[in-house]
DNA sequence: GCAGATATGTCAACATGGCTGACGTAAAAT
DNA sequence: ATTTTACGTCAGCCATGTTGACATATCTGC
């Protein structure tokens, strides 16, 4: 009774779910990106900077070590985009009042109008299937994709929905 | 009466949940990947060789045009990796029987078992995060992904829960 | 049947962004 | 006082993306 063909074989149904879940990563991931790549390419940067200058627009005064367990790159890895981007003018290093071996990242007015520019195409993309799939779906899709992360970066991503400050630094 | 603190303020929040949507791209998608890029490296491969084992697997007889279409490389990134995985014994190649021109690509036997062992830690953690949010959020998750994908390919993956084949290759 | 388009492969050269290992300095922590 | 931590830097390697040019076989349209 084993009918693969009529589908009632429960493993098959759930095979191709997952597939189905893994391929949507891929292709929802590959055109997430491809619109920023394009902009980039015209500044001379690479994915890597607007990663960036992403994170560390989305965390004022990160520092480098923060940074560097978001991104899961050797500090040598951020050290090549990240001294571009100060030598550019679109992030500033501070050192840090508590910790004065720690360089706090910020990002210049420039950085800050680069970022705005990068990310534009990525929130209308996302604000589109938003809206399109609506608000129980969009739910849905933050359990889901909470679920697939790592658990260590869990809380960080899930305090985002409130209307608190996530992290104090000074 | 524009309290930002008090996060009365749409415009903000709207800013805030769809930065959290794109965040959950980027963790999503690094931890995806993390585990079989581990796997891949001690067999001497790159995620590049993944991505092609894999769809290649899904697609049995996919023309080497359609495959570059998925992938959104150049095909002199493609036959890099491809060169490899046939020479190392991983995928076969014959030419089409409706069009000569083409080589269609298949897995060999040793390639289904590669393709299963790198799939495998994905599918698990696609197969948490879907128990974990239940049926209903999985519905939505769906719904957003598929949003974010252009257009042109959303048919091909939304087919793809549904009890059929999806393309007839002879 | 010929001309042009298409599917594929290949060569050379280059850029980005990962990685390791080694080493150095300043500041904090014990 | 010693050790640990935060950060930076140098040199070099590898994977994987790119462009442009060119070759071959085959298919398609007139």
């Amino acid at each position: 009774m084993a009918d693969v063909k009529s589908g009632v074989n429960p493993l098959f149904l759930r095979e191709e779910e997952l597939r189905q879940g893994m391929e949507l990563l891929f292709y929802a991931y590959r055109d997430f990106t491809a619109e920023a790549d394009d902009m980039l390419e015209r500044l001379g940067f690479g994915r890597a900077h607007h990663r960036v200058i992403y994170f560390v627009g989305r965390n004022p005064s990160i520092p480098v070590t923060e940074l560097l367990s978001i991104l899961r790159i050797t500090k040598q890895s951020l050290s090549r985009v990240l001294g571009e981007l100060v030598r550019r003018g679109y992030i500033t290093q501070r050192p840090g009042l508590r910790d004065r071996r720690q360089r706090l990242l910020e990002l210049t007015p420039e950085g800050i109008e680069l970022e705005r520019q990068l990310s534009e195409t990525q929130r209308q993309r996302v604000a589109r299937a938003y809206r399109h799939a609506g608000a129980e779906a969009v739910e849905g899709f933050r359990k889901v994709m909470l679920g697939m992360v790592e658990e260590r970066d869990r809380d960080k991503l899930a305090a985002r929905s409130a209307d608190r400050p996530v992290a104090v630094r000074r």
